[in-house]
DNA sequence: ATATTTAATTGCAATTGTCAAGTTAAAGAT
DNA sequence: ATCTTTAACTTGACAATTGCAATTAAATAT
């Protein structure tokens, strides 16, 4: 466990609480799901905390990863039910910047987005995790 | 700005990604305060880095204080709109953590649980911040 | 065999965090 | 009026984490 505290929110913390683990998680929702794709990422992340965070997050149970059988070189990684389940907590921070920050979003924020206001947040929500 | 990226939620990450910050605004939720509250916590936060983080949050528009007009050494502080839109994206994170943490949690959060259960999610955000 | 690609490692500097102690200004006690 | 306590920092020594650049190992492609 080795938490600091009984409080949920710290609990999560715990877990996720930096710069790097959620956008590794966001990238899986997005369909970017091995180790050279990270590292494309336009956040720039370097290879050491990278590694660090795909252990620390497949040793957390948030994902996993299979070597592809034609390469198997290629670690793809996956979510796994529990990481699929932050999927509304990273929602509602998208939601938080776009009604707060002032600037362009990525194109696929912005679909996101376009998708909120026509369904609701709850069945977007729905048709992304399930 | 200075944001990493377009990414609404590392733009979010950019202000909040640490494992500090979002107590902060957690305990204002709570009703704790005072610098020398946040330091009661029992994730113990040190002096260097509690001042680092309110300096951060006041920057960011999140957070704001008021002396106490009883004793001016106190210095209360307040969550801002801007702070009191992040409950959603906390309560969407204590609620992964009732579901994916076998664990007992704080009085607090059991009774925030009870209150979202009886409920519903939306109506217990809109009753807490409005 | 040689080159290329994917994933991971290493060395070192810079940043961030911990812990213990000290400082300052206001408030309360004697 | 002086002493003590309290709130909010501040500092300094040290540990841990992060960032950057270069390198390595293994699998695949030519």
């Amino acid at each position: 466990m080795n938490n600091r505290s009984t409080c949920p929110v710290s609990s999560l913390l715990d877990i996720i609480g930096d710069k790097w683990s959620l956008l590794i998680i966001r990238d899986l929702f997005i369909g970017r799901d091995t180790y050279s794709e990270f590292l494309k990422d336009p956040e720039r992340i370097s290879t050491n905390i990278l590694v660090d965070r795909l252990k620390k997050l497949t040793d957390a149970g948030l994902i996993e990863f299979i070597r592809n059988a034609d390469d198997k070189r290629v670690k793809v990684y996956t979510l796994t039910s529990k990481g699929i389940d932050l999927y509304p907590t990273m929602v509602e921070m998208a939601l938080w910047s776009r009604k707060h920050l002032k600037m362009d979003f990525h194109p696929l924020a912005v679909d996101m987005f376009k998708d909120i206001d026509a369904i609701g947040v709850e069945q977007h929500i729905k048709n992304v995790i399930q």
